[in-house]
DNA sequence: TCCCCTGACTAATGCGCATTAGTCACCGGC
DNA sequence: GCCGGTGACTAATGCGCATTAGTCAGGGGA
């Protein structure tokens, strides 16, 4: 953190104390007045709308900083992402999200700060501590992405720090979250997919062992389990395939194998890079093969954007401004009623898309 | 008693008079070890340890709030925009501005506040007035889109109030802005396409009289006085075609009369529909004619969205997130130095693209 | 008439920290 | 032995606000 040369910011910024000078009255009356008098007291309606006029007069707008130091608050949700916000690279993966926590914020009546923690923080002891840190001017905060460093976040919540994880994150106790239900939306699409007359399907993950990762091969699971299908489909490799390098391994002759077991339908996840969905699209391309009419499949996600023009995979969407709106619900819970109660899981919407279909006839 | 309704978030966080205590000196002293030291004093390297000890062994954490209260700054700037920071219907445009504000932010230790104009602030008099007074709670701000309301803004800026418009604004006395050089860049296309052997050639406008409109027609202008462009430009209906529904007047036929002239380069600016851009695109096609064969085309700017996928025209681009980062650059030195010198216009990069060549031979 | 309300405010305090003025022991020099 | 000067700290102050204790004039009730 760069510091600033001695710097007079606030030049002509009016406090209080001038805006109670120009109306005739103190420094506590403006304070009443202006923060609602929730004491109760009683004013004169003259010397509140005197109060009023010298306040709109000057432009006063309170300290922030002072407001949360004078133990009250600020009105102020944070929203702290570990890598940039607005990142340039996972283009606009945040930015859905964002919409949301912004409709939400500004429909109860906070502002936003944007928290950046800057990968590079030398100098000060603590790491990352300090930059968590910051959070605490606002009243609230907004916790974006797993690689937000637990520590310093484990000590905000332990000092009852009103946070909220945007993504599933129960490694850490006492942290709430809210995340996207994709156990149930993976469930969902298996049994889309068993509708059509799909029996035996597979699951396509990367190593990555993330925990919306998890969650998706355990809806996977669970809907299979549901009918005869984990029966047909534990033939073979086993209904899901977990891949290392998915542009080498899922090729048209593994596609052709699959086929051969009887395995009509193929899901695959949405991660940073699609990598397991390109390549399954890749191989059944090259197998000389089109979905739906050859086979079936699925992408339990949203393609990335530079496959937006080609055709829509059958799936379900993340509805990530709605969970931007579900964090900022489940914050403002914890700041008023100290407890939050919403249920954390947001639900998918099922996608019908365009590469499911009926399986082919048996030959 | 206990606190009633907000959650007493302090609870268990050390300050320093804490770790003073441990430490078995003085508040002031903890302050000293811990904030660097800026004012030279000496200390014992005991002290010094013992300090930091106690507050490592506390896990002391500095209160932002009082920090930045006391430095009588926040370490915030405003981010206003009249419509939603984070637009759903035109999601893309400010997004690369965003990138550069905050890269540029955090690069300079500031945080980003964002305000939108269209929360409902009441109890405040004063109109749109009160909308754009609760910036003032960031030490400055930046202003997004030239629908920011004039009154207010100017208000803020007689009153002092550091503020950066992003875009070209000067009809505000003493407002600084930033934006970009479109008079210049538009300049630059045109000794391209003159380099390319082009020497009669039509700018298309809509009748949209943004200033960026202005600039770019007056770079158009000046570029063609350069060479034996003006005198040879002239003639048919002038350079410069300002029309009021594009699709309806740019035609195919209106193209072969130009040609017809000897008019072998159309140039569209860019604009929020791009209107003009897509005519001259449609109505070159209707001719049965291509670029960059039979004739050549520019863009002024970025090709919308959902062009993305056709052939990249010539033109230039804006580089808005380093736009972005230029606004944040001059509100610090706004905020530092108390007026800033730097250039307001930021250069727009040439893009090849692969709509213009040389002319065809003529016939 | 005195006293105690009550209404409408104001003075004073403190949040946690940075900063500014001390304070005080120790040391060298004359 | 006295004095000025460091060096190493501490007391006090104030940032801008919310909050807690007043204060003070006017108005019944006894």
């Amino acid at each position: 953190m760069a510091e600033q040369p001695v710097a007079k910011a606030r030049r002509g910024r009016p406090r209080q104390a001038e805006v109670a000078r120009l109306a005739g009255v103190s420094q506590t009356t403006v304070s009443l007045v202006l923060s609602g008098n929730k004491q109760g007291i009683a004013l004169h309606p003259d010397t509140r709308a005197r109060v009023l006029e010298a306040a709109r007069q000057l432009g006063y707008a309170p300290d922030p900083a002072a407001r949360r130091l004078a133990a009250a608050r600020n009105d102020l949700l944070g929203v702290f992402s570990f890598t940039a916000t607005f990142p340039t690279d996972v283009a606009h993966s945040y930015y859905p999200i964002l919409v949301g926590v912004e409709q939400e914020a500004v429909a109860r009546g906070y502002d936003l700060v944007l928290f950046t923690g800057s990968s590079a923080a030398p100098g000060r002891g603590g790491g990352g501590a300090a930059e968590l840190n910051r959070v605490r001017l606002a009243d609230g905060c907004l916790f974006l992405g797993r690689h937000v460093p637990a520590d310093p976040l484990r000590r905000l919540v332990e000092q009852g720090y009103p946070a909220v994880h945007i993504g599933r994150r129960d490694e850490l106790e006492g942290l709430a979250w809210v995340g996207a239900d994709y156990a149930a939306a993976t469930a969902e699409v298996v049994r889309r997919l068993a509708a059509l007359g799909h029996r035996r399907m597979v699951l396509v993950c990367e190593s990555d062992q993330a925990l919306a990762s998890v969650d998706r091969e355990r809806g996977f699971r669970a809907a299979l389990g549901e009918g005869e299908l984990a029966r047909a489909s534990d033939a073979g490799p086993g209904p899901v395939v977990r891949v290392a390098d998915p542009a080498a391994e899922i090729t048209a002759s593994w596609v052709r194998a699959r086929l051969a077991e009887g395995v009509t339908a193929f899901v695959a996840e949405e991660t940073d890079t699609c990598a397991a969905w390109r390549a399954l699209v890749a191989a059944v391309d090259a197998a000389g093969l089109t979905a739906p009419a050859d086979l079936s499949l699925a992408l339990l996600g949203a393609p990335p954007a530079d496959l937006a023009g080609r055709t829509e995979p059958t799936g379900f969407d993340v509805p990530k401004a709605e969970l931007g709106a579900a964090a900022v619900r489940t914050l403002t819970a914890l700041l008023t009623e100290g407890g939050a109660d919403c249920s954390p899981l947001v639900p998918c919407a099922f996608r019908s898309g365009h590469t499911a279909g009926p399986p082919p006839p048996a030959p």
